[in-house]
DNA sequence: CTTCTAACA
DNA sequence: TGTTAGGA
């Protein structure tokens, strides 16, 4: 039974890390691209960031963490629809290995942890 | 001063 | 992608 911090609530919805916290200047000079840039990633659907008021956008750590991703992939030079795919792809990757584990917890074997 | 949308080059 | 107009 180790590894079982969270029961109460929901899933691990680990850390705080999708907390919107940071406007777009900051982002944008967190990550040294234009603002402009920043809402055309959204308007591309790359991302969802949160926002304030209804209008202003507010990016949580995991945002960024998209956001670092999308720089990296958008230097290789593949556009907004392949980012899109590849971006969508991890989900699907991400999602599935929870479910791999999770059906490795309820094999009553509980086989050795060998994560990822 | 910061952010927002829309639009044009 | 850069920039600008026009409003909140």
């Amino acid at each position: 039974m180790r590894r079982r911090p969270g029961q109460p609530g929901r899933r691990n919805d680990d850390e705080m890390t999708r907390m919107p916290k940071y406007t777009i200047g900051i982002v944008s000079q967190l990550l040294n691209l234009p603002p402009q840039v920043l809402r055309r990633y959204e308007e591309a659907g790359l991302l969802e960031p949160a926002r304030q008021s209804g209008k202003n956008r507010l990016y949580s750590d995991y945002d960024i963490s998209i956001l670092e991703e999308i720089v990296e992939l958008s230097n290789e030079g593949i556009n907004a629809n392949g980012i899109r795919y590849i971006l969508q792809m991890r989900q699907e990757i991400y999602i599935l290995r929870r479910q791999v584990t999770e059906a490795r917890e309820n094999q009553d074997g509980t086989p050795p942890s060998t994560d990822r």
